[in-house]
DNA sequence: CATGAATGAGCATTCATTCAT
DNA sequence: GATGAATGAATGCTCATTCAT
């Protein structure tokens, strides 16, 4: 993970906080905030205890830093609107499935929610800015994708409000169910017939056939 | 792993062990358990902290007390599936939703199965026992009535196992977006009219009306 | 010092503190606060460190318990001066001499207004506290006398506030000099041929003899 | 104890080891020895942290440098009694006085007095150190002017060893009560007014009237 | 039995000192 | 030489657990 070859230290600053962070949210994820002992993250970045505090200075900084670094990139919820504004509802939230899936096999990208999910009590602040840059954002994004699927008379008239929550609760207790009661297990992909039967019973719940609700 | 022969975690008539079980979950869901400290739950319980060495040998025995004391009460899979095995499949999800809603807006049902959310990495064990002996049994449950709904003809052949994500997953969602991550505000009550947004989804993505998806 | 014959404690929660504060001041006198470790402090007051901890909430609480210990006891003005109102003022400073004499060479006296000095660059709030109900007290008792011995003739027309200084200052530099600067030398008790030098010095440079000055 | 063959504080013609000195000086007495940073002395002196150890082989190396550069410049007591040994010894006090009070209303003249009483218990050779070559020098000169006083019957018979702590005490007293006790307020000078009264008790206490205690 | 004083291992944080660059 | 990143020993403070009373 670390290059043990070279000296004992290059002058990298630059990059060391970012390998703190990444094993941070490990060991976080893993054991907890209060669990985690900063001479784990340092050994796990491959620095000292003492060089942690050059670049954060405290534990919860580490913390505050991780949710921020991952706020940043977060794409606008207009941008995803903008790229998608012509597409077919249905094939949208078809995408958005595999992606989500994707996304959500991959346990580096599910650690932060998870942390922030774990840690919520003990830092509310952050949890509802992680909420209001990442989750409100993506739930509006969807939530304009069923609106138009419903303005275009290929869905039924539902509440979109309501509806993205039937897009990616299933999803979410897949995952939920398979990776966080089973954590000792190694992560599995989301089988690509789970994302199908959902699609199917989905898009049956949505679809405007005429007689349906 | 898991002793069973012996109840420990409720040793004696007295209410007391209950009382320090009831005072950690509160304290263990809102801090997490490494910064819940014996003290604390002493406090809340009503004892001195001496006397919780009574009834529990450590700080993580009032841990996997807490589990344990959950696993106990679970109906059976097959005595939920004998008490339904006679009505109407899509009458029985909107119960089972009702019921779900209505469970998963007590905060104090919730406090569990979020303690053991919180604390799966720390306590691998405990959190597999309480998925193997709750969340399997309840989802068996489910599987079982989808799978009569599409032997007797209302669902169309969906595959059980994953449309059980389908049923219980927006609901799931929505208290995940709604409490968690919005810790600090008083849980509101799941709105009936999510409650119906979703039936009406779902059971039009499973009814079997001739034509499918 | 600490009888160890006792059992390891007794329910003596109330004298602990004082024991915690009498250690901590010889320490803070010899090595400064900083270089003052809590688990010395803990040490020469019969405990351990986290027992330290339920008397005082940081190391800063012990400082200030010092000085506030100091605090309390401390006559007022007022009584002072009522107690010498008719006495000789010669005599009287004759006394005061004899009393600061003997407190300055008592090292546990002497502690705590060294400790003071010592810490006042880190410590403003308390040395202030320390000058205004200490020092200040002491002072306006000693004008006092001098306004008095002024004002019935016995001392030529001196300013008080200033001529204080000249009673005080000779003992200080004593001390000053002999203690503080051979700190590591046994303290020496101020000779008596030392206070009869400055006694004869002081009154004659107060005496109203109808020529000086 | 102290290498006098030498002078390792001044080891490099070059002014930074002084700039070293100063900075270190100013924030040894502001928040004392333990509590200054190494890194501060650099950069209030204009150079890395690194760089100190290229004059200083420690921290404690520089606190004694400190002193030792305070040391050098100390005039021998012979030049001084020569340099004074024909005027009026009273005259003389009086000079002295005021050399004293202007020298002590520096706050860069007071600080290494200041730091080496602070610091006395933490480094008592160099307080030894100090006091033998700085404050015993100057007492044996004032000493020396008592005494010549004594010879010319133009002070009574006093113990000039103890007299000596009636010239310096009161400005020390008034030094110590103003500005340690009021560490936080801007320095003031010493009045003139302090001084002619304490010169004017000091020299009536001496003087030899014809009439005596 | 109950209490809460006491313990001491454990952890976050600081900072003098070193040394690769 | 100079720099400042890195180290790691040191220390204040916490808290689960024990046990004298």
């Amino acid at each position: 993970m670390t290059d043990v070859s070279e000296p004992k230290w290059r002058r990298r600053a630059d990059e060391r906080p970012d390998e703190v962070l990444d094993a941070a949210l490990q060991l976080f994820v893993r054991n907890g905030f209060a669990a985690t002992k900063v001479e784990d993250i340092a050994r796990d970045a491959g620095l000292s205890k003492g060089a942690i505090y050059r670049y954060f200075s405290s534990k919860e900084d580490i913390f505050e830093s991780l949710v921020k670094r991952a706020l940043t990139p977060i794409a606008d919820h207009t941008s995803i609107v903008a790229r998608t504004s012509q597409a077919d509802p249905a094939m949208l939230l078809r995408g958005v499935l595999t992606m989500l899936s994707s996304r959500l096999s991959d346990p580096d990208t599910l650690a932060l929610p998870r942390l922030v999910l774990m840690e919520a009590g003990k830092f509310p602040a952050l949890a509802a800015a992680y909420r209001r840059q990442v989750v409100d954002k993506a739930l509006l994004a969807l939530e304009t994708i069923v609106q138009r699927g419903v303005d275009e008379g290929t869905f039924r008239p539902v509440n979109p409000h309501y509806a993205v929550r039937n897009i990616i609760g299933p999803v979410l207790a897949h995952v939920l169910i398979g990776e966080i009661f089973g954590i000792d297990k190694e992560p599995e992909p989301i089988p690509a017939a789970f994302i199908d039967s959902h699609f199917d019973i989905l898009i049956n719940g949505l679809a405007n056939t005429g007689q349906g609700g």
